[in-house]
DNA sequence: TTAGATATGGACCATAAAGTCCATAACTCC
DNA sequence: GGAGTTATGGACTTTATGGTCCATATCTAA
């Protein structure tokens, strides 16, 4: 039920999205939305919070794992994100995007609920980067934490220049590149 | 004239940005603003457009320069940008990415638009990243589209995470850390 | 000055919007 | 089964919306 709505914001945005839209989704009346969620804020609140949650979630579970490929789990889960967002298919992008987009400057309660999302992202990055630099894949010296706030950039413009319909390619490339430029561990000479 | 058209539809979105906001803002008559656009959609793809030129041709004249300082005036962009996003001044963000966000899904023009213009910012970034790679500040195999595609995905993500209130050191530190990643001329030993 | 053409403002219209309200339906618990 | 309570649908109200239309103002050119 909560899906229905939140595919009505995914696909129109918020203030496209009119409540007629949302009780012809959702296949309920008028006094039931209102009376189960206030009003159409409150309504996309629970649905942007719902998202963020389940967002964080699965890259949460997509990079979990033992030490030895956590590299390459976060390589394939970025590779994942660029095809995802080159995709015809999914030209909806994603609506943490969306909502973050249109309502933001103006929504404390929606910037506050991204930022923190894009911190959660950022830091499962991070874990994932700390357990790559212990494997050894990365250099000792690496810096985890700036190095996932710089791919959770990445990331995020991938979403971005997707949404304007960047090629699959070129998505791909960006990601290849960002971790061609990742400090590897000096190799032995030997 | 288009300047406060521009900056209604940028401050509260498309969807949200009525005719009689436009009305106040532009101090012209209903009868004028459809006599000289045709509608609401028409006007928006005009200010859009004009953004976007606006846009590239400021970032080429930030970029243009002599091959010595080319990798640092790219930095120093990229660095004002990660400001630029993190300014509470500056929280409406781009009306590029704005507008993408919201219409580029359901509107073929915008996308179109939108395209050409992140098209034209990575042409920018690459032509640095030939200056800078001529002047021997980027290894000879350095590959300038590759790295440039990657700073425009860092650049769009800067403006992402940025809009929902992302610190600004942590900004500045996304591009800084990327910048690190590029690979630089291998250093002579005498 | 003036006839023709064009630009302008705002009254006006039909529609769609968000939100209220209430008669009824569906449950709950004894 | 029935009294009390809560959930439900949709008619309704008010306001705002995008867009049309036209009387008037402003310009152009001879």
């Amino acid at each position: 039920m909560l899906r229905a709505a939140r595919d009505q914001f995914w696909n129109k945005g918020y203030a496209a999205t009119s409540m007629d839209d949302l009780m012809q989704a959702t296949g309920l009346g008028k006094g039931s939305l209102y009376g189960a969620f206030g009003d159409k804020h409150q309504l996309f609140l629970k649905v942007f919070d719902a998202y963020c949650v389940g967002s964080v979630e699965s890259v949460k579970k997509a990079l979990e794992g033992p030490d030895a490929g956590a590299l390459e789990r976060l390589r394939q889960h970025l590779l994942g994100t660029a095809t995802g967002s080159a995709a015809p298919a999914n030209r909806r992008g994603c609506l943490l995007s969306r909502g973050t987009s249109e309502l933001a400057a103006q929504d404390a309660q929606v910037a506050d609920r991204a930022l923190e999302t894009f911190r959660a992202l950022e830091d499962a990055f991070v874990r994932c980067l700390e357990q790559a630099r212990a494997h050894g894949d990365l250099a000792p010296h690496a810096d985890p934490r700036k190095l996932g706030a710089m791919l959770l950039a990445v990331q995020r413009g991938l979403e971005a220049v997707g949404k304007a319909g960047m090629d699959e390619a070129t998505l791909r490339g960006m990601v290849e590149t960002a971790f061609e430029g990742l400090p590897v561990a000096a190799k032995r000479r030997r």
